[in-house]
DNA sequence: AAACAATAAATGTCTGACAAATGAAAATCG
DNA sequence: CGATTTTCATTTGTCAGACATTTATTGTTT
């Protein structure tokens, strides 16, 4: 764990990194106490503030802990898949919106994943995971839902879909297309009848997973795939005519 | 953008997420400079060396790039697919290596994801993404070939055949999967006889994009995972064995 | 007009200090 | 002797002020 002394650019980089280094390489252990703070800095030939700011990089990518106190100190961190879940949530969000990625794409690779995990699903999924679909189908058909609400349900589905695989790699890589893609489909306004189409194709998704029939849950998703880009389609040519509509006033 | 000015804990965590909060709501668009850091003290009533732990921990998640100099300044920074590559890679890593994620999981999300983007890697691949994935197969036939040369090859035929879906979100999603799972494969011993095998499915991947056949791309896929999963599976009876016969001595 | 030097603004780093939390050891009391 | 309380040392969290370094701008000189 040493650093270029030569080069005195982004010291707390440099020393960010080489931390992160030891970390992945697994010459650090999980819940083993790095050096203190002053010990760093002696290391490193650094001040302890710089030592610090390397450290809070760390903290923020869930790579320590730290912790107050006279058996303080920072520890090497158990990455935990809800941690990471966050994290890949956030970049995915940021990376679509900062893009300006489209609606087709976003949809075809959410759908295109998901196509991926239902094969597994209808093989492995328990229970209590059908029983989230049917649920969260249920809450569809209510009357008067907010198209949020409506959105947020349409994740909660999916996302039993997903973990039906009974994968959590799988789960991990999906949680960021599918939570990511939400501030596009908040931009659809999901009429009674899309709501219905929408609600019968999630019928028959939670029916082909409920058999065991793959084919037909990827039927099913196609279906639904063709359909929500159909709805996307409608929802971006309706704002861009508002757009122009407000320009021209 | 303001900070509970009650609560005294982690301070520079606290102004961290306001500042990331108001870049991920759209408040703040892509190369708007924040104010100085002297100022950002002022406002959240904090001393300098703690707004610059905060900004360093939005520097390690690449939301903002900081510039020396009269006209510096910390900056809201255009997330890259390429950043958020790396950033994804590294966290995929990190989460197989301290969860001890089995081979057998890691491989079949893998495979599955990759199954997703093949028929429309049929479709649209490039000439130059179809050359990229027969160079990579004629890589892996060259004689004295070390097993971890031979990986990244594959890692690049896999890479290849990926981004012939020609969709940035599934490339971006798929990176962090097809690399985190190099280590694993890394374990992997491959004889003469599994390269020719591993081989001759690339050559019937390569063959049916080129045709433009989704089905069988779809089926040679399928044996290279259970083929894959037959050498994991090898290779770590071999690893427990020998370490069982370490502990024995 | 062009080249060069002074300037100002901003980040990067250092020193030294104090506050707060926390576990461990020491002291005290029943 | 045992249990409880107190004290204390260690470590992170924060602050204040200072100087170094980088860099665009501005003014000066040739």
């Amino acid at each position: 764990m040493k650093i270029d002394p030569k080069s005195r650019a982004d010291l707390s980089a440099q020393i960010a990194k080489a931390i992160r280094d030891a970390i992945i390489s697994g010459e650090m252990i999980v819940d083993e106490r790095l050096p203190s703070e002053a010990e760093l800095a002696d290391q490193f030939e650094v001040s302890r503030p710089t030592v610090r700011e390397a450290l809070k990089r760390l903290a923020a990518q869930n790579l320590i802990r730290t912790q107050r106190g006279a058996t303080g100190g920072a520890f090497v961190r158990r990455l935990r898949y809800q941690d990471a879940y966050a994290q890949h949530i956030t970049t995915s969000t940021l990376l679509l919106s900062m893009n300006a990625v489209d609606f087709e794409t976003a949809c075809e690779a959410r759908y295109a994943l998901e196509r991926a995990c239902a094969p597994l699903s209808a093989q492995r999924r328990t229970p209590d995971q059908l029983a989230t679909m049917r649920a969260e189908i249920h809450r569809q058909g209510q009357p008067g839902l907010s198209d949020e609400v409506f959105c947020d349900s349409d994740v909660a589905f999916h996302r039993a879909l997903v973990d039906g695989a009974d994968n959590p790699v799988l789960s991990y890589q999906l949680a960021g297309a599918v939570e990511a893609m939400q501030p596009l489909m908040n931009m659809i306004t999901f009429t009674a009848r899309s709501r219905e189409e929408i609600i019968a194709l999630h019928t028959r998704i939670a029916d082909a997973i409920e058999a065991g029939d793959a084919g037909a849950a990827d039927a099913a998703l196609a279906e639904l795939t063709a359909y929500t880009l159909t709805l996307g389609q409608q929802a971006m040519a309706a704002r861009d005519a508002a757009r122009h509509g407000t320009d021209a006033t």
